[in-house]
DNA sequence: CGCTTACGGTGACCGACATCACCCAAATAT
DNA sequence: ATATTTGGGTGATGTCGGTCACCGTAAGCG
């Protein structure tokens, strides 16, 4: 059967795999059939906003297949982000709980697979399940922890290079398929994006990736990079500041 | 009787006041009960480190009384201040839950009362109390959405004025009392540690904090400041971005 | 009491980056 | 086909703020 966009459908909560290793969505069959109860499922295109930095918060979003941008911008048009939550994930979940805005916007980055929960169902469901709360609050302090590393990296970095060393490394280690040559990954994001997810101008991208390239760093082919001397991005890092704590 | 630096002590959880206004203490009678039979509290000195970044995690922290600075360290010796902990906050959540490495450094800006909760008591008390798990739920969206705004501050600002202003503003609405000259703060922090708390170095705090003085937007008397023109600071925050979600 | 240490105040210097301006190639629309 | 849009590449220029260097004052301590 086609499906739209191309996109294979996770249509059972019960039979999904991400069961397994999402966090939130780790719950016994009966958990599992009470969420796809209530869930609303829907594939939405690429660039598709699910919710905007403001909003009254309706409920939560859980990405079953695809990649959503997380951003927040200023009022003067500058946009930050934050964050690219892959599947599994569950967003808007603090705004949700204590009922305060969004503070994110969120955007599909590639056709996905999104699941609504309403916010008064989805409280009931956290009130009512132990083990729904308890995945809730694990998912919040990952959530938290992933914060807390943008903060560092963000605050204590002394030059641009650093910072773009450091996504391109986490970017690796999160998505990276080795090859003879190095770490190959997979950018589905332009200069102007990484720009605004590092906090500079495109132009400082284009700049530091020329750099990367011309000292045989880095090789880019279209949206795949090669980190070919994984090396001197560490030494950018590591100077300014341990990847991992001490 | 004499307690300890001169620090009243909220020695039962049932009767503490915290339990109507902190998120995580406002538990049932037993939940506090049962808080107040596995906890340890104990009174700090000012400077006493409650944990470090990196260390595996022992437990959780609740300040029961006083402050603690929170901050995270580069290897090459810079300092980042991510926030200072009031009393009724739980500290070092997120790395129980996940037995994580804690990720920030705790240390009391003052002689503070704190309770130690042990990892596998803490744990217990989440997994088999429906009320302390949704309560974790709530303190961590708090955590997230204040570390959010501060990924805010330090990605989309533009000038290191404008994080000051922002820092003063926040803790006039955090702290400061009114008087008919304008909003009064008592800034327990030193030139260097605002420095650190906004991501700058000492030198620019002083020039920064000289040039709103000679332009009459605060005045400093010790430790104490005056904002005699809030429209100025505020300005310097919005040309950049609101501060309010729009 | 001088001596040291912590904190604050300032000047000189300069490098990393934002900004502006323009160009080119490829994709997409008309 | 031509026009338009989108993404990438690069030079010139200005400036914010980090760095270094030094000084003054106040507080703590032998």
């Amino acid at each position: 059967m086609p499906t739209p966009y191309n996109l294979e459908i996770r249509d059972r909560c019960t039979e999904c795999e991400i069961r397994n290793h999402g966090t939130f969505c780790k719950l016994s069959s009966e958990g599992s059939a009470a969420l796809e109860e209530m869930r609303y499922s829907t594939v939405y295109p690429k660039g598709s906003v699910l919710f905007v930095e403001g909003d009254v918060p309706r409920g939560v979003y859980i990405v079953c297949r695809g990649e959503a941008k997380l951003s927040t911008t200023s009022s003067d048009g500058k946009t930050l982000i934050v964050r690219i939550a892959e599947a599994g994930e569950v967003l808007g979940a603090s705004a949700t709980i204590l009922g305060r805005p969004y503070e994110l916007t969120a955007e599909t980055l590639e056709p996905s697979q999104v699941s609504f929960v309403r916010r008064d169902d989805f409280l009931r469901f956290v009130e009512t399940r132990p083990e729904a709360s308890l995945n809730t609050a694990r998912v919040l302090s990952e959530k938290y922890q992933s914060a807390q590393r943008e903060i560092r990296s963000l605050g204590l970095s002394r030059t641009t290079a650093e910072r773009l060393a450091r996504l391109i490394l986490d970017w690796c280690d999160a998505s990276g398929t080795e090859t003879p040559r190095g770490t190959r990954i997979r950018v589905l994001l332009t200069h102007e994006d990484i720009a605004q997810r590092i906090g500079t101008t495109r132009e400082t991208v284009t700049r530091l990736l020329s750099d990367f390239r011309r000292r045989g760093v880095v090789e880019v082919k279209g949206s795949s990079f090669t980190v070919l001397d994984r090396g001197v991005l560490e030494d950018l890092v590591g100077a300014g500041l341990t990847h991992a704590a001490v």
